[in-house]
Formats: structure tokens, sequence, C-alpha cells
DNA sequence: ACGACCGGTCG
DNA sequence: GCGACCGGTCG
């Protein structure tokens, strides 16, 4: 059979077709830009004339499209990409939970996003997407972090009983890996992605704490962050430690700062940067405390991309969890990660982990309102 | 013209050809894969007959090379990559100086390297490509960091002059991203080249060191880490914080633990992981050491890849910087970067930032060796 | 401008 | 099983 009655042929020219008509093009107007007669577009696009590599390499020159974007858009192209990411319309209901089909290096993987409804989902997945995608557009005026913070709130909002964790890895987190194409998608999530979480944060609290009279504050530059330093008296005591989230509370008038967040989506060995700062904001009676997705999935073929986070279990504990229940390094920590496992009181150093979502039952506000109080007794 | 009288598109038959007597089909065998005539293969490697994309797709099938790999070894297919990768022989000697041709999304940046004579550099660049090419066998067995450990010490030895900076990022971090492809190159280096830093540490001063009783141990394992903590006295004290290299002095027979080293890559804000081990270990007269590439170099279109580093000057220092010279929070800091500015005497904290290369006056092993003997004096 | 952001890896 | 490794990014 020659080709050219073949239909897998016959895709490749409707796909031609449809993005010259896409991009408003006529027959004549392509023509004119492959220096080819509209006889010859025509012939080729109604399958009377077989198109080769070179042809079609030309072709796609005249549309403005490159031939690996081309050739992906056909499925001939398998996406190299080796993080795993969500395939989009290949979600499907089971029970109570959604099970989203995730591509990683030519195999597919199911992962089970629970409590969410599918309509609800497949809306939340539109508008990540959609946010993404439109990073990429050269007249992109919104910044990365922006984006991304809309994204992480919009699915908040949509899915409320869904883990935050697995908001934050595998909606969003993966969605930006599969859809932010100007630079380096990984390394731009790095830049990106941590400010967004502080950026939530603040937006997700700030009017609930403005009913008490605090201010939470993200402080996204390196001057916001000295500033915060400055007011606590840490100027140059812990290095130039760093701070993510400051928290002011009003006293006779005035901002009064009384603590502060350390805010990271996972924690590695990166943890232990926070805890000079932490323990000496505690040293000077501030409250500090972090906060985290504990957003840790082992991809396969060692894992299987639940967010199990780095905590380990009570019985068996990671030394991350030592950071809060032995060594106390921090007031606090709330993981919104469901997976993570609270602590089992008491604890060695008092101080404990917290598992929450960003819902009504969410004890960070009180956390901190309490925190508040205590200080501004002392004052 | 027909595309069958184009010199590109007899490019492509010449490569399919090419590709079929590397497999060593004949053309009979390989038109029975088609289910063709050997007179079909025949006539399209003659360009007596034109290949169409999908008879181009089934060919290639039949070769047993997917579409996206004949693409990318006819230069169709940009690589992707968007980290500068080193273009395999498109180095030139321009005076002293080697010139080595980056590529980074499809477009070219001269990369100088100092000191280096295009012989030795063309056979270190063959050495280290073959080293991580070997690493996609599926029978390899070496480790990844041994291999790049190899890597570094080749290209150390081959030349001594260049800057080990340079080494690490431009010959070796960069080739290992252009050549390995089992897992995620950048991520996978992020686990592996640290460690053969380390590695390479050990082994590059072992045998001086030896000489004065000293033994160098690289801290691969957490057990190891947490054994060396523990000799020094530092068990839980500092989290669980780490080391990277012990240094051990021999005294009355025994192996006694004096100081240590802190191994960087490069220094970012995770320079501040290392600093509370540090100042522990100085608090109990141990000697603290942080040793680093100061591998920081700012790709295109922001900077222009020269490895320039963190430190900033002496009369504009970095955050980093202050590190050392203000807070003085290692006992010292050895960068081989030959583009750090060292310290100007005399520093706030006493404490000062060497630059060096592995060479004969490489001041790194008579600081151990001072450090060991006015350890021993106070046993 | 130059800083801190984080996750796949592989031992 | 589960830890620490590091560099492009982009504000």
């Amino acid at each position: 059979m020659r080709s050219i009655h073949d239909p897998r042929y016959h895709l490749i020219t409707a796909a031609l077709k449809e993005i010259r008509e896409k991009k408003g093009l006529t027959q004549d107007e392509l023509a004119a830009n492959l220096g080819k007669k509209q006889s010859y577009v025509s012939k080729a696009e109604g399958n009377e004339r077989r198109l080769d590599l070179l042809e079609l390499s030309e072709w796609l020159i005249g549309l403005g499209i490159t031939l690996k974007d081309f050739l992906q858009n056909i499925g001939w192209l398998s996406e190299e990409l080796s993080v795993a990411v969500p395939i989009k319309g290949q979600a499907s209901q089971q029970g109570k939970d959604v099970v989203q089909k995730m591509l990683l290096q030519g195999k597919s993987y199911d992962v089970v996003l629970k409590n969410v409804a599918l309509d609800k989902y497949l809306e939340v997945e539109e508008f990540i997407s959609n946010k993404f995608l439109a990073l990429n557009e050269p007249k992109n005026k919104q910044k990365n972090r922006e984006a991304i913070f809309e994204a992480i709130e919009f699915a908040v909002k949509k899915l409320p009983k869904l883990n935050p964790s697995d908001i934050y890895v595998h909606l969003v987190y993966r969605a930006y890996i599969r859809d932010y194409k100007r630079t380096r998608a990984e390394q731009s999530w790095v830049r990106a992605g941590g400010e967004a979480m502080e950026i939530f944060v603040e937006k997700h609290y700030s009017k609930l704490l403005a009913a008490e009279g605090i201010t939470i504050k993200a402080l996204l530059s390196g001057a916001e962050k000295a500033k915060a330093l400055k007011e606590m008296g840490l100027e140059g005591v812990v290095g130039d430690s760093k701070l993510d989230i400051a928290l002011y509370g009003t006293h006779k008038g005035k901002q009064v700062i009384f603590g502060g967040i350390h805010s990271k989506a996972s924690l590695a060995e990166r943890v232990s940067d926070d805890v000079p700062c932490s323990v000496a904001m505690m040293g000077l009676g501030l409250q500090s405390i972090l906060l985290t997705f504990d957003a840790k999935s082992y991809p396969p073929p060692q894992g299987n991309l639940v967010t199990i986070g780095e905590f380990g279990t009570t019985d068996n504990p990671s030394d991350k969890r030592h950071y809060i229940e032995s060594h106390g390094s921090f007031d606090v920590c709330f993981s919104y990660n469901l997976h993570t496992y609270p602590s089992k009181l008491p604890t060695k150093s008092g101080k404990q982990i917290y598992v929450s979502d960003f819902g009504p039952d969410d004890p960070l506000p009180q956390f901190i309102i309490d925190g508040w109080k205590a200080f501004k007794a002392k004052l």
C-alpha cells in the first residue's frame, strides 16, 4: 500500500492543515512562504502528493512550528521528560478518589488522589495547565511564582479535602514540569515554587490573622529578610541566615515582630539551614515555626510516587523528626502532608509536629494567635 | 527542485544506509523486515525513490532505531539540553589557552580554558567522555561517583595548570550532562558529583599526608559520618550535622581524629548547613576546613559561563565571604577556583580564604600537618 | 546584581 | 530504606 492511502499518513496531512488554519493562513499564503504554488499545498493537504521528510521540514518552517513540536503533537516523538508528569484527560473516578495517570519514561503510573471529585479535579487541572502554558507566551508578564501561587490557591480552594502535599507535588509541580517550557522547568520550579509557597501561606492566613491584629508577611527579597532579622535583633548574629515569613503584632499602634515561619516544600538536609536562625529566635522569645509540605515522593522504579514525606514514623523516626521532637530546634512544625505522622506526645523536647490541611481545623492560626498573646503579655 | 535531488535529502538516505551497514544488515534483510522487495531498499537508498514520512518511520523501525534518535543523529532535532555542554572536537588552541565551544539551546558559546595545550585537552576530553558513555552500558558495574572521580583525577593530572574549578565545571560536569543518559543527568550529578569530589580530595592528599602519619578519609556513608562525629564527641550535639572528610593522626599507636574537611562544589546557601558542625568542632579544638571548587558560573543570557565563584571581591564581599573572614565559622577556606579572590589580610576573624590549585604550591597539606602538630602537642 | 529556592538520584 | 549531594533560575 502506498503511504498516500495509509490512514496514518492522513493524520499527518490533517495535522498540517489544522495548524495552517489555526494560524489563520490560507493555502496561498502558506505556498508563498514555501516558495511554491498554491496547488502544491492543496495537493499535499489533499493527499494527492506525498511529502517526504525534507518537504515536511520546510513546510513546518513555513508554518512557524518546529519539527520537534510537530512530531510530538502527532505523538510520533515520545516526551523525553523523565520526571513523572500527569497525562491530561487521563484521570478517572474510583470511589471517593481520583486516579491520575502519570507518564514517566514511556510508562504510565497511577497516582491516587484521595477525596477528590473528578469534575472538580478536571477543572483544577485545566486551570493550572492554562496558567503554566501562559507563562510560555512571549508577551507573558506574570511572574512564575505568581502563577504557581494562583495554581496552589485555586487547587486548595476547589479540592479542600485533598492532601495539600499532593496538590503541591502532583497537581502543581508535575504540571509545571509538563507545561513550562521557557527555561529549565525543574530549576525554574526550584526558584519559583518555593517562593510561591511563601506567598500562598501569607495570602491564605492573612485575613484570619488580621482579625487578631496580626500581620503575616512573606519576605521575598533579601532586603526584606535583612529588615526582619534586624527588627528581631538578629542582624549579623546568625550569619546571614534567613527567615521566610515574618509575623507582626500591633502594640500601642506600632507593628512589633514577634516571630516567623520557616517555610520549606521539602526538608532534605536543607532543614539545617534554618536551625541556627530558629534557635536564635527562640532564644530571644520569638516564635519560630517550621511549615512544610513534607513533599517527598520517590519515583519509580524505587518508589511509587506516594508523597510519603521524610519524617518517618514515631516508632522509627528520621533525623528530621529529631530536629523537632528531640532537639526542639523549632517551636513547632506544621506539616501539610496528610501522610506525615504527627508527634506522639509527650516528646522529648516538648515540641511537636502537627499534621494539617488548610481547612477549618488547621491549628496553625491559633498557634500564632496564642504566640502573639504570650508575647504581648511580656511587652 | 524535487527533494530527491536535494543534497540535504541525500544526507537522510546516506544516514539510513550508514545505519543499516553499521547494524550489519543487508538490503535483502532490511527489505524483509519492512515487508518489501530488495529493490525498494536499493532505490530509496540510491535516491531513485522518495521516502515519505510514514515510510521513513517504518524504515527506522525496521532498522531498530527511534525516529528521535535518527533525527538527532542527522542534526535535525537539536538536543534539547539547556545546560551548556561542550561540543566534542570543537576546541581550538589560542595562544596558551584552549577555547572550547559550548552548545546551549542551539547557540554556541566560547569558554576559554587557560594554560592548556590542545593535544592534552583532547586526550582528557576523550578519556572523560568514554568514562561517562560507559556508564550508560547496561552491563556497566562502575559507580557513577567512581567514574567522575577518575575523570577529575585524570584531568587534574594531565592539565595541572588549568583552573580546578574549570575542570570540575566545564570538563567534567558538562561532559557528564552531555554523555550520561541512564537517569536524569543533572540530579545524578548532584548525587554523584559531590561525592566524587570527596573521593578525589581523599585520594589526592592521602599519600602526602600519610608521610606525616595523617590519614584522610572521605566519609561516604551515614554510618561513617556518625562514627566520625562520635569520635569527635559531637554525637547528637550538632543535630545530626555532617562532616565530609575526617582527618586522623597517629598518637601512641592509635588513630586520633583531630579535624575534618567540609567539602562543597559550590556554596549557595548550603554553606550554612556546615556552620553548626564547624563551629562545634572548633569549640573542641578540632580543625575545621572548608574546601570548595567555588564552582559557580552563570550561563547565558545572564552570564558568560566564566567560573566567577560566589565570594565576590575583598572590597565587595558576598555573604559567603563573611562566613570565613567576619564570622570565622571555619578555621580556613581553600578555594580551588583561580577566579576566587583570596583574603586580604588581616581579616576581622583572623580566618582566611586561600586560593590554590592541586599543584606543588597547594597550601592545604601543610595547613593540615600544622594542625595535627598543634593538636598532638596538646594531647 | 547575586541570592536562596528544591528534588531525582544512587549508594 | 532513606539520606545528602548541587546548580539553573528569576526576581
